[in-house]
DNA sequence: AGTTAAACGGAGACAGTCCCCGCTTTTCTT
DNA sequence: AAGAAAAGCGGGGACTGTCTCCGTTTAACT
């Protein structure tokens, strides 16, 4: 799976440098900025840039690997702190937060928990699955989380709380409401 | 507000004909539907699409007004048959269930619980508030309902739920779980 | 230095959006 | 009924974005 030969000098400048570019982009444009603008920024040729990124998806993926992976090591550290049930919550706040904050984030978080996606198992799927499995599993064992949930319909359901609180005009001030919401139900407690 | 002049003949049937073929196109491809299709598909020309309905959100609520107003009157019936708490969590399950069923009218609801959306208070936002406000105000009166929540939460949480159900790939199966996730809450009951 | 294979780049085919403005149709007037 | 004014039509074309193809360049290895 890993590159079997190293990569050539100008690629991996290349490769580096449309990181650099994309990221800028999408912060400035969103997910949807335009491709061979990127590559323009990158100071390449359209065709390096689809020759490494065949798709926008796996553009957005490369560019956001580390964020993703930053979630999942957030995930152990907050279930240090807090007990399971308590972790889950802030552990599920945390990517709804990125989620909304970090534009063109949520393209990417959403194709990683859609059933039948195109792509076969990304990393960032790979990832954000095993950091709720092990966040579901544990809020279970305490009992404070239903056992009829999977990790997958967690995911998918902070995506919904995530896109609930973007159609707010300050979206992150209504993440945790209705995460709480989520977490809580919606009849009187 | 109404049409203060009558429309012409020509004009009438034109805006007739692209409602149809917009209906079409958009169950075809979804709410990205090419437009310039659509007018063809019409017999019109581009610019007569685009004088009746300057932006695509325009068209899309056009097309969809009555299926909105539709929902707004099950609001009423349903409430005739359940109690309040039972007829709100039906309702929503009937948004969401053609939230993912008829292609674009996602974006069409979505827009409409969204804050400081650019279309001033469209005829369809106004409906679905309208009929959120009765069947939320009752299950409060009820007590069914937590008093901490607005219709406008309700409806973008339903929003939510449709988003989080169209991950999975038979949508409509997860319509029902993930909507009494989110009435029950997460936590075991 | 020479060879080779990898990588580059940007022109160009294609698709979609949307506007502009000369032309046609309807409606009004007498 | 005929002519004028108003309303509406439509499609050409500018623009933006995607994505591929292939002649040229360049790194890597002798």
């Amino acid at each position: 799976m890993a590159q079997v030969k190293p990569m050539r000098a100008d690629a991996r400048r290349n490769y580096e440098r449309l990181l650099k570019a994309a990221a800028e982009a999408f912060a400035e444009h969103g997910e949807n900025a335009s491709l061979d603008d990127i590559a323009k920024r990158a100071g390449v040729g359209s065709g390096t840039l689809y020759r490494h990124f065949p798709t926008r998806q796996a553009l957005l993926e490369a560019t956001y690997v580390d964020r993703i992976e930053a979630l999942g090591e957030r995930a152990d550290e907050i279930a240090k702190e807090l007990s399971p049930g308590e972790a889950l919550v802030e552990w599920l706040y945390e990517v709804c937060v990125r989620t909304t904050e970090v534009r063109g984030l949520k393209s990417l978080l959403g194709s990683a928990v859609t059933d039948g996606s195109r792509v076969e198992l990304t990393a960032c799927a790979t990832h954000m699955k095993a950091a709720a499995e092990r966040l579901v599993g544990a809020a279970q064992e305490e009992g404070t989380l239903r056992r009829d949930v999977e990790p997958i319909d967690v995911l998918r359901l902070a995506h919904g709380v995530a896109t609930a609180s973007e159609l707010a005009k300050g979206g992150g001030s209504h993440v945790r409401r209705y995460l709480s919401l989520l977490t809580e139900g919606l009849r009187p407690g």
